[in-house]
RNA sequence: GCGCCUGUAGCUCAGGGGAUAGAGCGCCGGCCUCCGGAGCCGGGUGCACAGGUUCGAUUCCUGUCAGGCGCACCA
C-alpha cells in the first residue's frame, strides 16, 4: 500500500521492511536456502495479546524453504533488525505467526500530526492526477426525488467526497433524461391535467404520470400563462408545456439536492446527446466495428460478443434510437472527456444494465474495467414499526424534502450510508428523528459539540490552546487515552479502505467507534485540571479528536457542530 | 427457467484468507458535590446447509435451500 501518510501505515511498512531485509539476511547468512519472496502480510491482529502488529511470512514459506514455519518464523527474529522505533519485542506465536509488541505510545505520533495538518488530516494519494466522474441520482426530471434516489444522492456524494480525499480529482455528474419516451408521455399527462384545469376533457394516458406535483406544476404554468395554448397547435402546445415543466420539475430537483448537500459539476441533457449527433455517430462507430447488426427491421447491438446473454436493440423498428443507444453515446461521452474512470450510482432495479453497457463500452474499444457501477439495494422506509409504502403510481412516496423536514438532513445522510450499499436498508424514521443516544448521528455529533465545549470552558478560564512543539504527550498514558489516539492514527488508512471499496458506510462505523472512545474517555477522566502538563497534552488529544470528527463527518456530508 | 444481490446475536447490521467473530438497538443491573447524563460501566446466545481449494475459510469456488431485484423495439 503506498500513498498513504499515517503513523500505523509508516509503522507498518517499516515492519514489512524490517522482515525483507530479515529474510535476504537468513538467505545471505545460509540459514534459508533461496526463495521468491512471497506476497505476505503485516496486519493488526483481533486480539491485544497477539501484538499490535503481526505477520504471516514465515507461513508462506514451508514448501519453497522446505522447513517447518514456526523455525522459519525464529530464523527471520534472529536476523531482524536491531533498533527499530518503538519496538518492545518480537515473537513467535501459533502456527508461524510473528507479533510485535511495540511501546504504546507510538500511537501518540498521530496527534500532533492532525493536529498540524487539521482539515487536511486522512488525506491520502492513492492517486495521482487522475480524474474520476461520478454520476448518481439522475432520476427522470418528470417528478419529485423518492428515497432511492435520496440514498443514492447520499451514496453518490459520500463516495466522490471520499475519493477527492484519497487523490482523485473528481467531477460530479446528474445525467438528465429529458428525451425519448417518457417526455412524451410526459407530455400528454401534462396537457391532459392543463385541459382539466381549464374544464376541457382530458385523461392522463396509461403509462403516464398521475401524482399530484403534476397538476401543481400545471396550475403553476397557468397562473403565469393562462389558456392561450387551449387552441393552439398540438405540437406547440405539449413542447410548452414539457419545457416549461421540465425547468421547473429540474429546478426543484436542484433545490432539493442542494438542501440535502449535494453539488453537483455537471448537469448532462440526454437531449442534448440527440441534437449534437452524438448518438448516431456513436451507433456509425459501432456499426464500423461490426458490432450491429439488423433483424426485424430493427437495429440490434451484438451484446452477446461480450459475454451478454442476449443482444439489445439500439434503433426500433420505427427508427427511433432506444434508451439504451443514448446510455452508449453517453458513457462514450465520459470517456472522451478524459476521465480515466468513471463510476455510476444505479439502483438494484438496473443491475441487469450493467453487462451491456461494459460490453459497449468494450465494443468502442474502451476498457471496460474503467466503468465502475456501484449497484444499491432498495430502501425501506419505516414508521412506527410499519412499513411505509412507496408508490409513483399513486403519488403517495415520501419525497426527499419530506425526509428532510421529518428526521433533518444530517440524519438523513447519516442513516442512509451507514450501510453497505449492497444491503438492503431499513430506514427507521423514529430513530433517525430521535434526538437521543439511540440516534447514532446524534451520537456522534455530540462527541464533536463536547469538545468544543471544553474549548469553551477553557477560554472562559482565561487559558489557551498549547503549542502542539511544547506539549509532552507521552503524559498521556491512561487506556482511554492511547485507545483514542489509536483510532484517530487508523483514519488515513480508514479513508484509503473506503476509497478502494467505494464503501462510505465504513466511514460511518469509523466515525461512531471514535466518538464512543471520546465518551468513554471523557467519562472518566478530566481534561482541564490544575496540571498544566497534563491539561495540555490532553487538550491536544481532544483537538486531534475534533479533527477527526469533522473531517469524518464531512466526508458524509454531517455537519460537526460545536453546540447541540 | 436464467442472471445479479443478500442469508452472521432476539432485531438492524460490520467483518480487505489468519490465531478466542464484533457494534448499535432491545432486555437486566450499576455510575452525576466533577469540562454538556444527547454520556459512561457491567451482563450473552450466532457465521442458512453440504462439498471443494488452502498450513489455515465467516471470508474464495461449486451445489442446495430461503428472501429481494432484474430478464421490453420501457427507462
Amino acid at each position: 500500500m503506498s500513498g498513504i501518510s499515517g503513523v500505523v501505515e509508516k509503522m507498518r511498512e517499516g515492519l514489512r521492511g524490517a522482515l525483507a531485509d530479515a529474510l535476504a539476511a537468513a538467505v545471505e547468512a545460509g540459514q534459508l536456502p533461496p526463495v521468491d519472496m512471497p506476497d505476505f502480510v503485516v496486519e493488526v491482529p483481533r486480539e491485544r495479546e497477539h501484538g499490535d502488529f503481526a505477520a504471516n511470512l514465515a507461513m508462506l514459506l514451508p514448501k519453497q524453504a522446505r522447513m517447518a514455519p514456526r523455525k522459519i518464523a525464529e530464523t527471520l527474529l534472529e536476523n531482524l533488525p536491531r533498533g527499530l522505533r518503538w519496538l518492545e519485542r518480537v515473537e513467535v506465536a501459533g502456527p508461524g505467526f510473528i507479533n510485535f509488541h511495540l511501546d504504546p505510545r507510538w500511537v501518540l505520533e498521530a496527534v500532533p500530526l492532525a493536529v498540524r495538518q487539521q482539515a487536511d488530516y486522512g488525506r491520502v494519494r492513492l492517486v495521482d492526477g487522475k480524474r474520476v466522474q461520478v454520476e448518481f441520482v439522475s432520476a427522470n426530471p418528470t417528478g419529485l426525488l423518492h428515497m432511492g434516489n435520496a440514498r443514492g444522492a447520499a451514496l453518490g456524494d459520500s463516495i466522490a467526497a471520499i475519493l477527492d480525499f484519497a487523490g482523485w480529482q473528481v467531477s460530479r455528474e446528474y445525467y438528465i433524461n429529458d428525451a425519448g419516451n417518457q417526455i412524451k408521455n410526459f407530455g400528454l399527462s401534462l396537457e391532459a391535467r392543463y385541459f382539466q384545469l381549464l374544464g376541457r376533457e382530458g385523461e392522463v394516458p396509461e403509462g403516464g404520470y398521475h401524482g399530484q406535483d403534476i397538476v401543481d406544476t400545471v396550475r403553476h404554468y397557468i397562473e403565469q400563462h393562462g389558456d392561450k395554448l387551449l387552441d393552439a397547435d398540438r405540437r406547440a402546445r405539449l413542447d410548452t408545456l414539457v419545457q416549461y415543466a421540465l425547468a421547473e420539475k429540474i429546478g426543484g430537483i436542484k433545490k432539493a439536492l442542494a438542501e440535502f448537500g449535494v453539488q453537483y459539476d455537471v448537469w448532462f441533457s440526454e437531449q442534448s446527446l440527440h441534437d449534437t449527433g452524438k448518438v448516431d455517430e456513436t451507433l456509425q462507430q459501432l456499426r464500423e466495428r461490426g458490432r450491429l447488426y439488423e433483424r426485424d427491421g430493427a437495429l440490434w447491438f451484438k451484446a452477446s460478443d461480450f459475454g451478454v446473454e442476449k443482444d439489445e436493440v439500439v434503433v426500433r423498428k420505427n427508427g427511433i434510437p432506444t434508451y439504451f443507444a443514448a446510455d452508449i453515446a453517453y458513457h462514450r461521452d465520459k470517456f472522451e472527456r478524459g476521465f480515466d474512470r468513471v463510476i455510476n450510482i444505479w439502483g438494484a432495479d438496473h443491475h441487469g444494465h450493467v453487462p451491456r453497457m461494459k460490453g459497449a463500452m468494450a465494443a468502442l474499444g474502451y476498457d471496460s474495467d474503467a466503468l465502475d457501477v456501484v449497484i444499491m439495494q432498495l430502501v425501506r422506509l419505516f414508521r412506527g414499526g410499519e412499513i411505509v409504502r412507496m408508490s409513483k403510481r399513486t403519488g403517495q412516496f415520501v419525497t426527499l424534502e419530506e425526509l428532510m423536514e421529518e428526521v433533518g438532513r444530517d440524519a438523513a445522510r447519516y442513516f442512509f450510508v451507514m450501510r453497505s450499499a449492497d444491503s438492503h436498508l431499513d430506514f427507521d424514521l423514529d430513530l433517525a428523528r430521535t434526538q437521543s443516544n439511540d440516534n447514532p448521528v446524534y451520537y456522534v455529533q455530540y462527541a464533536h459539540a463536547r469538545i468544543c465545549s471544553i474549548f469553551r470552558q477553557l477560554a472562559e478560564q482565561g487559558r489557551q490552546m498549547p503549542d502542539p512543539a511544547g506539549v509532552n504527550l507521552e503524559l498521556l498514558r491512561e487506556e482511554a487515552e492511547l485507545a483514542l489516539a489509536r483510532h484517530l492514527a487508523d483514519f488515513p488508512e480508514e479513508v484509503a479502505l473506503a476509497a478502494r471499496q467505494l464503501a462510505p458506510h465504513r466511514i460511518a462505523r469509523y466515525v461512531h467507534e471514535v466518538a464512543g472512545l471520546l465518551h468513554s474517555f471523557y467519562n472518566v477522566h478530566r481534561v482541564i485540571t490544575e496540571d498544566v502538563e497534563l491539561s495540555n497534552a490532553r487538550l491536544l488529544l481532544m483537538e486531534a479528536t475534533r479533527v477527526v470528527l469533522r473531517n469524518a463527518l464531512g466526508l458524509l456530508g454531517v455537519s460537526a457542530p460545536d453546540k447541540m
